[in-house]
DNA sequence: AACTCGGGGCA
DNA sequence: TGCCCAGAGTT
């Protein structure tokens, strides 16, 4: 496949995509990019809506990073636990927060190497608070983005930084993050990693792994 | 490359 | 009661 009708193809594709799921902004509640952070690294491993029904509660009581510092870790584990593997999280928000104090002046830091510098913050976390919270392209690539782009044939790797290239080459940067909140919208609902529903898959014919088809 | 950390949802 | 979900850090 050449450079140009690889692209072609993944326009074809995110333009279907992106009818499908026309409501792009990310299913966590937030109003800053640091909820927004705090909210990302507590959706790891935990569905979104749960993460919703914590937030809701926890956005109240802590407004500011020198809040979370306020706390005995116990406190705040409590007040995440649902979310899963809250110890770590917690210790993650914990230094965070501590590090945003004393080297940003309390504010989240508008970019991408900065931010994976943070404990418990890696490339997809990042890429969310910079693509959503500040506007800026980035590819953010879980779980679904690495399975649906092996589906769809944008690459046969399943490296992280090899696939946010790749779909930096394919798409136009206006379309970097929303691509990715479209393969994962499309993973949760349709491309599951067992049992896709291909025959209910509205790119099922331009899919090169189409079980229909084999 | 394999392992660990943990809940919730669901049949 | 057991399977599924799916990010970051460590070794």
């Amino acid at each position: 496949m050449t450079s140009d009708s690889g692209k072609s193809f993944a326009l074809k594709i995110f333009n279907i995509l992106s009818k499908e799921y026309p409501n792009v902004k990310p299913a966590l509640n937030y109003k800053t990019p640091f909820e927004l952070l705090i909210a990302t690294i507590l959706s790891a491993q935990c569905t979104d809506e749960r993460v919703n029904v914590v937030t809701e509660k926890l956005f109240q009581k802590y407004k500011k990073p020198k809040d979370y510092l306020k706390v005995p870790n116990t406190e705040l584990e409590k007040d995440i636990f649902s979310t899963g593997f809250y110890k770590q999280k917690a210790k993650s928000i914990k230094s965070i927060c501590k590090i945003l104090v004393e080297k940003y002046n309390g504010v989240v830091p508008n970019d991408f190497e900065e931010l994976v510098k943070l404990p418990g913050v890696g490339r997809k976390t990042a890429s969310v608070v910079i693509g959503n919270a500040f506007g800026i392209p980035a590819i953010a690539v879980d779980t679904h983005v690495k399975r649906l782009s092996n589906r769809l044939g944008f690459i046969n790797s399943n490296d992280t930084v090899k696939i946010e290239f790749r779909l930096e080459e394919l798409l136009p940067e206006n379309y970097w993050i929303n691509s990715s909140h479209w393969l994962a919208a499309h993973g949760r609902k349709i491309c599951f990693a067992r049992n896709p529903k291909c025959e209910s898959c509205i790119i099922s014919k331009l899919c090169p792994s189409n079980k229909l088809k084999q």
